[in-house]
DNA sequence: ATCCAATTGTACACACATGTACAATTAATG
DNA sequence: CATTAATTGTACATGTGTGTACAATTGGAT
């Protein structure tokens, strides 16, 4: 009924991911972006709107493989669970030939330059994030694996401060085994 | 001997510093940068040679403020000293209105952006912080305080983890006390 | 075969920033 | 007071990116 696209938009999406992930909001614009692309600007808006909503796509995208995703297996416990994830979150970081760290956090500081729907809701996925975590928590309390006096609130902030602390270090610290250590050492110390 | 400076170096290097934290590297550039310091291209150019020279001076600045820099103060113990650091960062993070987390973390992942030697220079910052709290764990070993089988580097990399985690939670966690309960909780499960 | 509508190509009118060059200004020094 | 050299003002040539408008293309549906 009209004429198909001529580009493979998964590809397209998948290239952007990379250069946002690679180098970060404010330097990624969009005629580079296109001749990567190999597709001309007016391909461009015309599949993707704007760059910010091609932005809010490529977030969406990176957040389906979040390792995160993992704490509601419920074929483990929950401070397994937890455990896993940042298991497979060292894993993940440490196979990044290009060190990138991690997309939404790296984006974090750039939220002034963006317009603030997106910035929000940049936001509110790492304020997701401490809701799954602080959910994971509760669970674990409710197995016995961790004092219930304990408050959730506080322990997920930790549990968040040490996936954004390494996936931050990441970017300079290449070893997986020196990654989990840090993981391990710290999830140990906290009791879980 | 010559014409006298019209405007107040320090006071433009401290805007400068302000600006590069809050927007991010990426996100500054010469002209308005100029505007809002009140003076031409022509007298930055003169005064600061360009704007990566600038960064630099204002990475500089930045660090003078640098609250790891009290690690090395032999009035306490080491494991004080750290707890001490730990809790002038929370506490310096949460006075800041504008929530900017930490200059030189949240440039580390615009390193893409920068001439490689001033990518450097960044990275070179976060090692020397690891190096300096490896130091304060050697000394703590010393003391006694910490057990002499602890491996340094691994604890060192533990509390670089927690830094980060609270740098950057910082922008979104804005309450000195759970930003405090996050580093007391941590750093006493560490066994510091 | 023709028509439809999504897609693509080309071009325009701006906007914004860069770094340098050269002339004009200025204040201390001799 | 004249000299000197850093500083400042103005202008230039260039580079890069933006978003839109309109025409040309294309492939399936009627």
């Amino acid at each position: 009924m009209a004429r198909a696209r001529q580009f493979d938009r998964e590809a397209a999406l998948d290239l952007a991911m990379n250069e946002f992930w690679r180098k970060g909001y404010c330097a990624v614009s969009v005629k580079p972006l296109c001749e990567q692309m190999g597709i001309t600007r007016s391909s461009f808006y015309h599949s993707f709107g704007s760059l910010d909503a091609l932005f809010e796509e490529v977030m969406s995208l990176y957040l389906s493989y979040n390792p995160m995703l993992e704490l509601d297996d419920q074929n483990l416990t929950a401070a397994q669970a937890i455990r896993r994830c940042f298991k497979v979150l060292c894993k993940l970081r440490a196979k990044d030939k290009q060190h990138r760290g991690c997309l939404i956090i790296n984006n974090l500081n750039e939220s002034y330059a963006m317009p603030p729907k997106t910035a929000k809701s940049l936001q509110a996925k790492i304020d997701n994030s401490i809701s799954a975590l602080e959910a994971s928590v509760e669970r674990a309390k409710s197995e016995g694996l961790i004092s219930p006096t304990q408050n959730s609130r506080a322990l997920a902030l930790c549990l968040q401060s040490l996936a954004t602390g390494i996936n931050t270090l990441s970017m300079q610290v290449h070893n997986e085994k020196e990654l989990w250590e840090i993981a391990d050492t710290t999830l140990s110390g906290l009791g879980v």
